[in-house]
DNA sequence: CCTATTAGTTGACGGTGTCTACAATTTTGG
DNA sequence: CCAAAATTGTAGACACCGTCAACTAATAGG
């Protein structure tokens, strides 16, 4: 006996359940017929709308990457000039209020890629307002394009580990000098502002 | 019926066993009954020698920072007077040989710290191994103290990130240019020293 | 020698993903 | 319009999982 809205899309209604458990437990407790029970059907009713467990992660994940993407574009244009900055200080705020999800998309083993290439699109395009800004500063030629894609394999290594450090709270347990932990965020972004200065201004001798 | 070897010692044997499945299989696909199975004991025996799946797994995870941080000063060790150098290299190296020892121990939820003290104690053991070498560069006076670590969370950050995107195969499916991604490695650790040097350089003024 | 501790076994319970078979409903095509 | 086909949901079973409880065999100490 299904619930009023559900009954007109519950596939919808799986999602969107799934991803309520997946905020609040993590990927680890997320289970279908957990979902199943929560919309009072029958355990097997989702596998009518996702083929198995990972068929339902990935959408969710899609999803995931669509709302990610869209809250760095969002945050970048409204930081002009400094839109890197603001792309960056955005990508942390982002792991820091969504944890799980941050965790989901960027710290869960992926399924086959190949099963899922609306997930690898939308991971993709995320990648890509990072590099589309850093190629707007170099342009587009072969070379400078090659660096513009180095540096934003670095800025998102860089960011992407800092991130999943603060979020591992490992960072309690270091007996860090007192100031660390509240300025190590700065720091990074004091440090991407750094290494890309000093990586273009002595560029030319290697 | 138990074998040979494993008479004497059950515990290790388990250990054993359960490395061998995770460095097969990783985390996800270790199960107590698995260990059991492979060492043709009772379901239930392991758990006299280990009071869940997750002190099992605490302490596989403390054995494996165990080894990484050895590996890791021997590393830095061989490679004097750059051994920061060796020490990054080396951990990029070991990310790369041993991914899901690295995934075990740097991308998956710990257990309750407080109910594994001694896997904490060796995890800052490693992370020791990176502050000390910083610290001898910089001196341990208070300000200097806090720099240093300071740097080292940026070290650590940058090369965590890098080792967990090189690890998920994320980037063949960025479409980077030719050489991008056989450059990466390098570029991170050339990024790591333009940044350290131009921060010691410009830091009087801020 | 008898007792208490230890190590290992067996069985059960409730949880999981997912396969199969079935019923009900909706869509479609002649 | 009506029958056939496809869709959607249900119910039951199977093989896993972690772990609790009860039992047995061996071992060590007083």
């Amino acid at each position: 006996m299904a619930k009023s809205i559900n009954e007109l899309n519950l596939k919808e209604a799986c999602i969107q359940a799934a991803r309520e458990v997946i905020a609040e437990q993590g990927v680890e407790g997320l289970s279908m017929r957990d979902v199943a029970r929560r919309l009072e059907i029958s355990h097997q009713a989702p596998y009518r709308h996702f083929a198995s467990r990972d068929h339902l992660l990935a959408e969710i994940m899609r999803r995931c990457f669509e709302d990610f993407a869209q809250f760095l574009d969002q945050s970048s244009k409204h930081n002009q000039p400094e839109e890197l900055r603001g792309m960056g200080e955005a990508y942390l705020d982002y792991a820091a209020a969504k944890p799980l999800e941050y965790r989901l998309m960027f710290g869960t083993p992926w399924p086959e890629p190949a099963d899922h290439p609306e997930l690898v699109k939308h991971a993709v395009h995320a990648f890509d307002l990072l590099r589309q800004n850093l190629l707007k500063q170099h342009g587009q030629k072969g070379s400078e394009k090659k660096q513009a894609e180095l540096e934003a394999m670095f800025i998102w290594s860089l960011l992407h580990g800092y991130a999943s450090i603060e979020q591992s709270n490992v960072m309690q347990h270091l007996v860090l000098s007192k100031g660390v932990q509240t300025n190590a965020r700065d720091f990074m972004m004091k440090m991407i502002h750094s290494a890309l200065h000093s990586s273009r201004t002595e560029e030319p001798n290697k």
